[in-house]
DNA sequence: TTGCAGATCAGCAGAGGTTGCAGATACGGT
DNA sequence: ACCGTATCTGCAACCTCTGCTGATCTGCAA
């Protein structure tokens, strides 16, 4: 579960009725597997150097549709863009200060953290970003 | 602590060389004791209320010294404008699907949460959006 | 295989939020 | 009160994302 390949996409693209065009199998294929993180339009150069002339537009839009059926989440980015995460499983993240790179982390026991100052308020999920300096820019 | 007075962000201002302009102090005021997550927007309404004349961008400009200076929290907001935060207490937020509320909550023992994954991150900070519903939309 | 209705595409204009810029203004040390 | 310089205002530009439109393409039925 939460890896969703090319294929799985096409077949659920149909089965909703939505076509599957030669733009949108390209960013399935991009998405697939890939743990970076990557903002709109990161994925519409990297789907543009395999398909000159693909639009921005379409980009957004197949990106939205995987998203409106799950498939994709987005991860609001402090300064600028949206990064959509095509991993679907349930997982935090760690955000580096210095180079912004964002990577997935688990936790365990969530439900045992204690929370004050609910008031009424009935929570259904919790997402996490974690704030410091990653392995790579520690090294640097 | 976690919350500054307009009278001890006067003396913030001055020491740093900053001018405490009455623009600023308006703001200072508006803000003191604000839980209500404001946007730029939001104050630049309150405070045009007070002082016609005052400029957004002059708002953007004193919002942006004071989280130069640790004295404000940025909050992206997952669609739209940020919402900033004079409560620099360590907390989190519940954050309503129905009526976009955002409000105050505390953790306990944050520290003895497992997390896999850092792989070398070195975190020093983590911030916790839960969803869901307020108890005032769930009434309704 | 062919043809059709409707989905999708590219391209461009526009919305919403935020920042850059430049000239006018006013804080605050003297 | 004066002056130097930080700040203010108003506007234009910027960035990200979405709305719109005519042309094109897809899936499906025949
Ligand atoms: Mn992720
Ligand atoms: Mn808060
Ligand atoms: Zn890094
Ligand atoms: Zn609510």
């Amino acid at each position: 579960m939460g890896v969703r390949t090319p294929t799985e996409l096409t077949t659920e693209f149909r089965t909703r009725g939505l076509k599957v065009t030669p733009q949108r199998q390209l960013l399935f294929r991009l998405l697939h597997g890939n743990m970076t993180h990557p903002t709109a339009e990161r994925l519409f150069a990297e789907a543009s150097a395999q398909m000159p002339g693909i639009s921005l537009r379409t980009v957004y839009q197949t990106l939205n549709d995987l998203t409106a059926m799950g498939e994709l989440q987005i991860l609001q980015s402090a300064a600028g863009s949206a990064r959509f995460d095509p991993n679907i499983d349930d997982h935090h993240h760690a955000l580096c200060d210095r180079c912004g790179e964002l990577h997935d982390v688990y936790v365990d026991h969530f439900d045992s953290l204690m929370v004050s100052g609910f008031d009424g308020f009935r929570p259904d999920r919790a997402s996490i970003v974690f704030g410091g300096v990653c392995a790579a820019c520690a090294a640097a």
